[in-house]
DNA sequence: CGCAAAAATGTGATCGTTTGCAGAACGGAA
DNA sequence: TTCCGTTCTGCAAACGATCACATTTTTGCG
């Protein structure tokens, strides 16, 4: 029963339900202090006219918005779509965030921004000054930008970090970085590898150093040497990959496997050992991060980290939807990640 | 320059600059009448107090809101999303819609809808009524639906529709799905091949048809007869690609190349072909639709035509804040599509 | 039954922008 | 100079909700 207008305001509820628009209103937000009667009276009244709160009306009276903004990068971003690698962040955002967003009235709102990070301030300012969300939340490289936290922090609007942050402040959701190599490292050195390199990714992202640490210590706990030859430092590119699989497999003692800080690095790894004549898993070993979509196809199919990008993004928002709503918004939380196995890892052929 | 508050609004910049906010209003929205002076004195006013309008008091005083609402598939996107095939759909949409939106400086809304013709139409409405998008972009299989079309045009807001659609109002911008399908068909036909099967996608999205007539009219023009047994009615899903394509090898005289719908079908082809000692593409020859993240991986990697989303999104949302401005809100555009030559065809092994 | 406290409901102002119209300044022709 | 038609500018109302507060009704209890 749309009305004939097709707009329902809230006024149109209240005198078809006869009471004011206020009281409509506290139905609505699930105040307080409406007796049921009349809660029911209204509930009906809004179905039968099929009204629907208007969100900008509902930002200009009140203090919400009903809107989260994701913020992604740019470069990433249009990098993962051009390439034709596929997007890890963007659809499981969608599958995690959007869909947290839905369940609890809220929207999601992607905004793209550039990986500099006074440019990246500047535009996340503007996005805010023209949505007024209720929540940020920050992806990766994002996540490691200081200037950008800080500017959420001093107007007062909460934010959530997605990967592992430079600090303490806000909601943090990550998956371990740190036991995630260590997890990888360890698988590989329960198959009897030693000599494991390690390709390391941009340090512009946090969870690059957490990474590599994590490694660190899974080799030193093995009581493995770590030879400084093995720890190529990459920037997740297929060409650093490249550089850093060449200059491992030029070594005199070359590495028996390797670990890859992200699927790019990875594939670019397994594509140099194919042009050298090396056959994964039984002449080197890969282990990848990420888990994007495409490294189940290739060949062999990587066994990889897999970080539960949807889970963190419903974190996230859930976090952040509860703290529009009064609740401290600020903590730390690890969710679980996988190794995945599939066929890129074997015992070392001695 | 932030303001002390944080919340610069226009009256701050009226002030600033000696005028009245209407003066403002009219600079910002690139409006007549205004002297250029006093436009350069405003213009200085918003750069130096960091002016951006509030979108929320724009959408109440005024008719827009500058927002275009992306209606996406729920099912869909999330079932490319947990299969882990990647989504094609939703980065490039992304890549295309977004940044086009943000050129002109509008937003991008992202909205999960279910399938159900019925219930997608009433999941659509609701967002309308809270969002007062501007425009809507609809995208397969939501194409298909006539009611939801019928919906928007009723109440007058401009819509747009990504793939083929079944009616012509609105705007409409797909490839030409016949014209790809025939390419793909005379592309084997070209190697050698008689025996072209089809396996053909779900009838809920508009596509389907076409590209099975596509097939249909190369085969003809070229002679060749159509084996009815070599015409299979897949889903879209692997398992009725698997099913479809068992069928076709099962039979006395097998084809030598099939045409796969979508992606998923075309790796189930692959799957059942290795499944039965055939080797792609001296046995068989497969080209599939669609180019998802993951088919450059696949053994050997699929060739594939490629459905140019991006710029068909890109198209839509310009064409949709056009409409907005006042342009006629329809007309039917075909963008070129590409045949991606990979390494699953080859002439038949006879 | 009476009276205060609590619960339920209503009223008017408000958010920041655009719209519609009225008024002021300008410019050219008589 | 006078007048009229543009061109420019400003004022008040409106959009649809919430907020703060005022008011009414109900409840609890001596």
């Amino acid at each position: 029963m749309a009305s004939k207008s097709g707009t329902v305001t809230i006024e149109h509820v209240a005198s078809a339900a006869g009471v004011s628009r206020q009281t409509v209103s506290r139905v609505i937000n699930n105040g307080p202090n409406v007796k049921s009667a009349v809660r029911e009276r209204i509930l009906a009244a809004i179905d039968a006219l099929g009204y629907v709160p208007n969100l900008a009306a509902r930002r200009m009276g009140g203090a919400r918005s009903y809107l989260i903004l994701a913020i992604n990068d740019r470069q990433r971003t249009i990098h993962n779509w051009q390439s034709g690698l596929g997007n890890d962040w963007v659809d499981q955002m969608l599958c995690g965030g959007m869909l947290t967003c839905e369940a609890r009235g809220y929207h999601m709102l992607f905004e793209l921004v550039d990986t500099d990070h006074d440019l990246a301030c500047k535009q996340v300012e503007r996005a805010l000054a023209a949505l007024r969300p209720d929540g940020v939340m920050l992806t990766p490289p994002h996540t490691a930008n200081d200037g950008l936290a800080q500017m959420l922090r001093d107007r007062g609007i909460p934010y959530g970090r997605i990967g592992a942050a430079s600090s303490d402040d806000g909601i943090n959701v990550s998956m371990d970085d740190s036991a995630a190599a260590s997890d990888a490292t360890r698988h590989l050195i329960d198959l009897g590898h030693r000599r494991i390199a390690f390709v390391s990714g941009s340090e512009a992202y946090a969870a690059s150093d957490a990474r590599l640490g994590g490694y660190r210590d899974a080799m030193r706990q093995a009581g493995a040497s770590i030879d400084d030859a093995h720890i190529e430092h990459g920037d997740f590119s297929f060409a650093s990959g490249v550089a850093a699989m060449e200059r491992l497999l030029a070594l005199s003692v070359p590495p028996t496997a390797v670990i890859a800080s992200n699927d790019e690095m990875a594939f670019a790894a397994l594509h140099v050992a194919s042009a050298r004549g090396k056959t994964v898993p039984t002449d080197l070993s890969i282990v990848s991060f990420d888990d994007t979509p495409g490294v189940r196809f290739s060949v062999p199919p990587l066994t990889a980290i897999r970080q539960p990008i949807a889970d963190l993004a419903a974190k996230v928002c859930g976090l952040l939807i509860d703290a529009a709503n009064g609740s401290s918004a600020s903590g730390n939380y690890h969710l679980p990640f996988e190794l995945v196995m599939r066929s890129t890892t074997a015992p070392p052929n001695l």
